[in-house]
DNA sequence: CCTTGATCTCAAGTTACCTTGAGGTCGCAT
DNA sequence: ATGCGACCTCAAGGTAACTTGAGATCAAGG
């Protein structure tokens, strides 16, 4: 029935505008898996209109402080072929908001602990609770994700 | 009066040993500022005893998602020359919290707009709010300050 | 004295997330 | 048909925060 019209895919230098990412950006995320083109005949790029929103996913769940692999992860488990539904953004979003619930916890509950050493000026790591294993932030280096924070 | 004596001060692999961190992340540490050591007759780096909490320190900021860059210019506050007082300590520890406090503060706020946009299902970002400007996580990409968190 | 583990320097590699540049093609308005 | 902006690919560069490796020296116990 619905057949693809012109109007309905859009180009890469669009999609970039729409979102505000750079075109260089759009292509990494493809590359990553993280979007998906179809090709014109003379092989440009052509996306779907609800790229769109998923790049604004992306941006939003990095900011989050989710890495690129864990925002694929959650993209992976939408509809393939067909353009997500409001409900399919919903579940989505709202399996997020539980892993943002635990690093805003995870944070205060460091930030707490933080104000016992500085209570006592000890600052000793095995003293104080800091370095309990069982509470960590995660120590995976310059390799796990990030929060970008201003 | 105070003599410096062989026991004040401690080899980097002491120093590595009691923060926990790599023998090369300290060098590292050391070539970026944020720690200081001298020589002996044989070139081998010598710490203070006090390096062992400044180390501390750096890696509970870095938990709480400052930037190696930010905790030098928190550590470059404390006194030269001298060990730091836990007075020294409390101050910058107090310095750090606001920042902390900042950061969970947005992150909480951006939570809550995801939310709204998750509950009108839009996602998009010019209707919702997650894209006003005076009110952004940082556009700093993989440059900013970041928070590892598991 | 000699061996062995700890250090030293310096260069290069790693992961995440992109950008920049070179050299070449598309596609649409005039 | 032509010009010019938008695209294409592929390689290389850039930052943060380290690690790894090579080749050489130190330091301390036996």
């Amino acid at each position: 029935m619905a057949t693809i019209t012109k109007d309905d895919v859009i180009s890469i230098g669009t999609l970039a505008a729409r979102t505000g990412v750079a075109v260089s950006a759009v292509r990494f995320y493809e590359e990553k898996g993280l979007i998906h083109s179809v090709r014109t005949s003379g092989n440009q790029r052509r996306f779907l209109r609800s790229d769109i929103r998923r790049v604004s996913f992306i941006l939003i769940a990095q900011r989050l402080g989710l890495a690129l692999s864990e925002i694929e992860r959650e993209l992976a488990t939408l509809p393939e072929g067909r353009t997500p539904t409001v409900r399919d953004w919903q579940r989505i979003s709202h399996s997020m908001r539980e892993q943002i619930d635990q690093k805003i916890n995870l944070m205060t509950r460091t930030r707490a602990k933080l104000d016992e050493c500085i209570g006592c000026g000890c600052l000793s790591l095995h003293k104080c609770q800091l370095y309990n294993r069982d509470d960590r932030m995660g120590a995976a280096g310059a390799t796990g994700p990030r929060l970008v924070l201003d």
